[in-house]
This record gives structure tokens, C-alpha cells and sequence, in this order.
DNA sequence: CCATTTTTAGTACATTTGTACTAAAATTAC
DNA sequence: GTAATTTTAGTACAAATGTACTAAAAATGG
């Protein structure tokens, strides 16, 4: 691997795991076996590295969205890649648990993420006009709820990670599987008939167990 | 004032001006006008400050609790209510921010938050129970869906606040209403007719332009 | 008024960090 | 094969930080 991937992949290793303020060129340089004054070549600060792993994640999730098609759209299909998504986001956590410090230090990723999210409204937008072209969720009834329900949603998907941090001591399958279920389910008061038709079948084909909350909770109560 | 009072208020306003990475004992001691010798002190380091604030951040908003009288629930009242318990967050706004930063370096901050949004799952709970007393929130529909809505109301009112940072430019009482409006919109897919119309009742005497997203947003649209 | 305690100033030290610079080594281009 | 370019190691420096310590000043108690 080149010197470059490697610096990138360590530099994400210890800012997934120590946090940003635990990082240093030289923390980097260490671990990778290379003299701080070749990181500087190739980087030329931390913000630097930083910035080239947002646009990663950014390349990463507008990935899984190029895949979307509108008849697979349901409930399950939103389920499925919501957990997908989350899978990514943890993979690069920092960004989203240090998300003030990043767009503090660097105000390009602050405009670029604006932009971001004007477009997640967007394709939220778009799925749940799809939805209700499909017959799975209602009509609005109160207007402008469903701009509402939108920012929400996008407010949680940014959120999640952080309560996880603090709420979960594992962080392993059943975590996402958690915050997946807890998005989704936002969705179910605007469902149709057919909508919570279709997803009470997988739900309870997965034989979860009743929802209780917090596992971190449940065990002191 | 005590020179201690003196510390708490200044690490206080340079923690939410500056945002953490920035503050030192030298910084506030500057500020203060006091030897850095003196301000060690008082506190051995800077995170027992984060402490104590972190502890009167909780005061405060368990003190806006104790008002809470079961027959003046409504979806207006939870709305004012909101607001005010936002103000106070942003007052302390940098515990929020930094909030990851703070649990990994403070174990009992952690710990005591755990417990502190079990608390508020109970309360929750209860004003939900209320509101379905009152006639103004329908029963629960589908098993566990309110729990969930709680939980999902918990997040955002912990999530409001970064979203807040990176979406607005200014941060005055449009602010406070936008994130306010957005938390009681939530409560709307579960109201009753009577609660609706209670609703839209104070909504509509309030004269809210329609809702459009964030204010960054529409700028460049 | 004096002894004791609390509060304050000032300083020193070891660490860490970003930055900059030089020169050697490795690679590439022709 | 050699000249040019890229990559690397190593080091030096100023700035900032937490911590610890001493001694003076101020406040308190009796």
C-alpha cells in the first residue's frame, strides 16, 4: 500500500478511536513507521487528512443511494438501507461524533454539508412521494408535516451515533439494528393499510423481541 | 462576586464561544484577571469545571420540571415548554456540542446521563399517559410504537442543538421556535381530533409563515 | 492583636504540538 | 546511465498546556 493509503487508513483507525483532540501528525507518523516529516509531505495538518476522510464517507453514502428503484420502495427496503447506511456512518464515526469540532476547524466541509442535506430533504422528499404513489403511505394531512417529519429524520440519522456512544457498551450488529428500527418506525403513524400491512409481515417474521428501550437502561431497572 | 463564581462564568462563556480544544486554565485565568496559580486553586483542571456545569445544567432543567401540572397539559404548553428548556440548553450549549468529548473524559458525566434520560423516558411517558387522559393523544395503535417515540423525541432534543450550528448563521428566538416547532410536530400523527384542533387552534394565532426547511437553505434555492 | 486558614501571585518544568527546514534516498523520465 | 523529481528521515524551534511548588497577601477567629 502507498505510503499516502496508509497514513489516510491509520489516520481514521485513531480518530474512530482516541477522538480528534488525541491525534497528531506524529501519532499518525508513529504508527505508521514514517518521520513526521513525510506525513507533512503528504499531509500538510491533520484538518487535511480530515477533510479527505469527509469526502470519503460523503462518496460513500451517496454510493448506496445511486442504487435506489423506486418499485423496490417499502418499508423493508428503507429498513434494510438504513442499516446499511449506519454500517458506513460507524465506519467513520468521528466525523459525526466530532461533527461540531470538524466544521468548526474547517468551513468548507460546513457549506458542503449544508449542501448535503438539502439534497438528503430532496431525496427524502422523492421517496416519500414514491411511497405514496405506491399506496404505502397516506396523503398529508397537516400541512407542511411532512417537511417536518423529513428534517426530523435527517436530524436523527446525524444523532444516532452519538446516543449510541453513550447508551451502548457493545457496538456491534444489535446497535444498528436499534437506531434502524427506531427510524423507521417514525414511519408507521403515516402508513396506509397496505403500508402497515407490509410491515408488520417482516417485522414479525424477524421475531424481535418487544421493544424495552435502551439496553444500557434495562439492565438497572 | 467570588473569584471561584468568577471562574465558573468565564470558563462557561469561553466554552461555548470557543468550543473546547481552546480553553485552558492560563486562557480563563487571563480573562479573569487572576494568576493561574490562583484558578488551579480552585480547580485542579479544567474538566472539574465542565463538571460543575455540567451538574448546574442539570439543575436547571429538572427545575423547569417541577412546574408541571397534569391539567395543563397540551401541545401548547409542551411547545413553550420546549422553548424554554432550549434556552437553557443553549446557555450551556457546549456540553451538548462537545458532548462525546465530555463522556470520554468523564466517566461520571457519562454514567450520570445515562440515568438522568431514563428519568426522562419516564417522564415522557407519563406526559404521554397524561395526554391520552386528557383526550388529547390517541391510545397507542401499534405495540411499543410510543416507547419508541419517545426515545426518538429524547435524541432530537439532544441533537438540536449541533443541527442548530451548522443550519443557522444567526442564533436568536427564530432558532429556539424552528427546533420547537419541529419537536411538537412530532406529537401531530398521534393527536386526537380534539388535540388537532387545540393544535392548529394556538398554531394558527401564532401566524407562522408556512413551513420550508432550514433558513440556510432556502437562501440558495 | 496574634495565630491560623484561605486565597492569591508567580514561576519553573516536562510534554506535546504544528511548522519549517535540510539533506539523503528512492523513483522516474529520458 | 544520468538528470530531475518525488519521497523520506531527522531535527530544531516556538508556542501552549497541565502540574507542582513556594511564598506572599488577605481574611478569619478568638
Amino acid at each position: 500500500m502507498k505510503t499516502r493509503d496508509k497514513i489516510i487508513r491509520e489516520a481514521k483507525r485513531q480518530l474512530n478511536e482516541q477522538g480528534f483532540d488525541r491525534v497528531s501528525i506524529r501519532s499518525i507518523a508513529d504508527a505508521v513507521g514514517i518521520s513526521p516529516g513525510n506525513l507533512t509531505y503528504h499531509f500538510k495538518n491533520v484538518d487535511t487528512i480530515v477533510y479527505e476522510l469527509y469526502m470519503e464517507l460523503v462518496e460513500a453514502l451517496s454510493a448506496s443511494i445511486q442504487e435506489f428503484q423506486p418499485h423496490k420502495l417499502s418499508t423493508q427496503w428503507f429498513y434494510e438501507q438504513t442499516v446499511k447506511n449506519y454500517r458506513v456512518m460507524w465506519d467513520y464515526r468521528f466525523l459525526l461524533l466530532d461533527f461540531v469540532t470538524v466544521t468548526r476547524k474547517n468551513r468548507q466541509v460546513k457549506d458542503h454539508f449544508r449542501q448535503l442535506v438539502a439534497m438528503r430533504q430532496l431525496q427524502f422528499r422523492m421517496f416519500a412521494d414514491q411511497m405514496i404513489a405506491n399506496g404505502i403511505m397516506q396523503e398529508e394531512r397537516v400541512a407542511g408535516l411532512y417537511d417536518r417529519f423529513i428534517i426530523q429524520t435527517i436530524i436523527f440519522s446525524d444523532a444516532w451515533l452519538s446516543d449510541a456512544l453513550v447508551h451502548f457498551d457493545e457496538f456491534g450488529d444489535r446497535m444498528f439494528h436499534f437506531y434502524a428500527d427506531l427510524m423507521v418506525s417514525g414511519l408507521v403513524p403515516f402508513l396506509t393499510e397496505k403500508g402497515l400491512e407490509e410491515y408488520r409481515g417482516w417485522k414479525a417474521s424477524k421475531n424481535d423481541p418487544p421493544f424495552r428501550g435502551y439496553p444500557s437502561i434495562l439492565g438497572k431497572m
